[in-house]
DNA sequence: ACACATTTGTGCAAAAAAGCACAAATCCTC
DNA sequence: GAGGATTTGTGCTTTTTTGCACAAATGTGT
């Protein structure tokens, strides 16, 4: 599990879906596009579950606290199972992206098809290096490319609302990560992807995802070494 | 439980360390480096705590199971206990890679400095397109970056058995990433990263760790959306 | 209509992880 | 060297997550 989120929803009324759950959320989702594109019609949890590496059962107990939307003795009609999780996570939406960080990872972020396909839309790109403002850059996949010209970091702020991006990622060098999330946070973003080698700290309210390229390699590195032995 | 702090380093059996702990020794090792470079000398268990964003008490249990390498009253080592996790990771090993896929992320990748810095070297890039195949790439950040050729994912094997590579990162689209991933366990490769939005399957006794960008911005979606409401 | 084969949804148990609180160990001052 | 101030290491508690087993619900065939 690549982070945590500190997350501070104060409302009751939402049926509380665990964090593990949630987690697992987007899996399933993909699998059943998946299942979807190939025209199959339903699906039973067995089949999901090995799709998605998971058992059966936490399959189960993880899609009953979105409500019942299978049939007993038959299993999930795909295409609408699809649709509640989508609804649920609010994939319906259109997220709005801007990356802060335009080197080599935040390039292929932008390039990164994946994105494109499931709701979200790379927006602005943001960053400081005075050789890079100004150019441009090509973002999406196959099929819709946009060129988007990077802009400089003193405009981040002016940026974020004109596009009213909501969602914020850092892809810079780990020492000015702390400072960029900070100005994100101030121009309004609530929830950042951080690939920065650094914990940035936030105020309450603020999300914080890790994605640690360095940290994943040594966690294997560690099960690796315990095998040779 | 069994608490021994036995000075020989290879005592038979291994203390298995909880991989909640494990997953975050990364973090710790990389917060110990950042302070190594400050010259700090010494770090209590509730500064590096904050450094990483966890827990003091979560920090000194997790440590607890590496060794009782701190001191009552004064803190920890810098160095020291640096050196401890390091080895404790098998970071003292140098740890060679091979990236299957070389499109945006996989060049992305074989840039990234993060690696080199820390016991991982890419020696090897794979890829299936003919276009790409021997064509030469950049490795490795600024200091010291080497070209690498691209070999052609049929010679996949040999190019394993050549460098010697232990670590497999598969950086190929979602279609061809469990083709991709067998070959590489046939291979001999017990450790892959995967950053294919697919479940790999897997014989018992090889790791692989997920890292999907799509999933973590939507798990952020979602908890956004929450807080809309 | 009725027995039967499936497969979901879920109560309960087990395991893992996180958090708390404090004794034990160390340093510093006088 | 005694006492006070820190700070680690850890037993215990609470919370979260996973796993198991089976009743409830659905479809099928006779």
């Amino acid at each position: 599990m690549p982070s945590k989120v500190s997350s501070s929803s104060k409302d009751g009324n939402s049926p509380k879906i665990s964090e593990a759950t949630v987690s697992r959320l987007p899996a399933y989702y993909r699998a059943l596009s998946q299942l979807a594109d190939a025209a199959q019609v339903r699906v039973s949890s067995e089949e999901l579950a090995a799709l998605t590496g998971v058992s059966s059962a936490m399959l189960r107990k993880d899609l009953s606290h979105l409500g019942s939307y299978g049939t007993r003795g038959v299993g999930y009609e795909v295409e609408f199972l699809r649709y509640q999780i989508s609804r649920e996570m609010g994939l319906n939406h259109d997220w709005s992206v801007v990356i802060v960080g335009v080197g080599n990872l935040g390039r292929a972020l932008a390039h990164y098809g994946g994105f494109g396909s499931r709701g979200f839309r790379v927006v602005a790109l943001v960053d400081a290096d005075q050789t890079l403002i100004g150019t441009k850059v090509k973002c999406g996949a196959e099929g819709k490319t946009v060129e988007l010209l990077v802009h400089a970091l003193s405009d981040l702020e002016d940026v974020i609302k004109e596009t009213n991006a909501r969602l914020g990622v850092v892809a810079t060098p780990a020492d000015s990560a702390q400072v960029v999330s900070d100005r994100l946070v101030k121009a309004g973003i609530r929830s950042i992807l951080n690939f920065a080698p650094v914990h940035l700290s936030v105020p309450e309210g603020v999300d914080v995802r890790k994605v640690d390229l360095a940290s994943e390699l040594q966690i294997l590195a560690f099960h690796e070494q315990r095998k040779a032995v």
